[in-house]
DNA sequence: TTCCAGGAGAGAG
DNA sequence: CTCTCTCATGGA
């Protein structure tokens, strides 16, 4: 057991269920989840995090790995000045106060996106989840049990028959090809870790699987893109309903989004989107 | 039974 | 360039 204190301006729960990351749940007051090769499992108190891990060996690398992977050097208050600039994002705010936008691995959150076309957040996790099953690598903490998330390696040492069969759909080959392209380094991560976000998104939009959403969200929570914008349905409604008044293109919302909320788009969405989603403006029911 | 979900590809116009 | 149709799957 390790403690990682004093944190700021961090809620561990809005982080882990704000449609960001699928590999956390919940049980008694901890969460427990697969970062890397470890099986982790973490509680909040206040401004302490404290954290158990199947691979305690070294302590201040783990202390330093969360530390990167729930961002928590940034100045969140700075952001929320910048951003802050009517009810909606302050309702939002001031509900979800501390959520923060994590640096997750790279491979793990390209796939999760992949998969995430045209579904809903329960069954991205569970398919998610059969995927690590069945391709990944067993860890065990305090009795319980999870899977590491398949390396690319990993999956095209499968098939695409054998990803379908964990409800993956058409997905299975995107997932498959992207493994392919992986492996042979037509796309190299490691490169992709130190380019601009447009170069990084055209990059990544060269995949079958991944077009203009999808490439935004892998950006924004494992390249530290902050000033992408995934627009999915629920951030087009919030753009059109609660801002706009009316229809708007991907294009246009771009721009209000970016004229309106500067430079910290991300979080400006991530905000709208997940107040929006778990407790809701009114607004937005027609 | 139909509709929808953190969409994208292919084709038409 | 934009618009439309289609693509598996499972829960509501």
């Amino acid at each position: 057991m390790i403690e990682i204190r004093p944190i700021s301006d961090f809620n561990l729960y809005h982080t882990l269920n704000c449609g960001q990351a699928f590999r956390w749940h919940e049980d008694n007051g901890w969460f427990y989840g697969v970062v890397g090769t470890s099986f982790l499992r973490i509680c909040q108190k206040g401004e302490s995090l404290f954290v158990e891990s199947s691979d305690e060996s070294d302590p201040i690398k783990l202390q330093q790995s969360l530390w990167y992977y729930f961002d928590l050097g940034r100045d969140l208050p700075r952001i929320f000045d910048l951003i802050n600039k009517d009810h909606y994002m302050e309702t939002s705010i001031e509900a979800c106060r501390g959520m923060r936008i994590m640096n997750q691995d790279l491979w793990e959150c390209l796939s999760s996106f992949i998969l995430s076309q045209n579904s809903n957040i329960p069954r991205i996790k569970q398919m998610i989840r059969k995927i690590s099953e069945t391709f990944g690598n067993s860890v065990s903490l305090n009795g319980h049990v999870d899977y590491t998330f398949p390396t690319p390696e990993m999956i095209t040492q499968s098939s695409v028959d054998q990803l379908a069969q964990c409800g993956l759909g058409y997905r299975a080959s995107y997932l498959f090809n992207a493994s392919i392209a992986v492996v042979e380094k037509e796309l190299d991560l490691d490169w992709l870790k130190n380019q601009s976000y447009s170069v990084a998104k055209q990059e990544l939009m060269s995949l079958k699987g991944i077009g203009d959403k999808v490439a935004a969200c892998i950006s924004l929570f494992s390249l530290g893109h902050g000033e992408a914008l995934p627009i999915d349905v629920w951030v087009r409604k919030i753009a059109e309903r609660l801002y706009l008044k009316r229809k708007a293109s991907k294009r246009q919302i771009l721009e209000f989004f970016h004229d309106y909320f500067g430079e910290h788009i991300g979080y400006a969405q991530q905000y709208l989107f997940h107040y929006a989603r778990t407790i809701g403006f009114k607004e937005l029911l027609d």
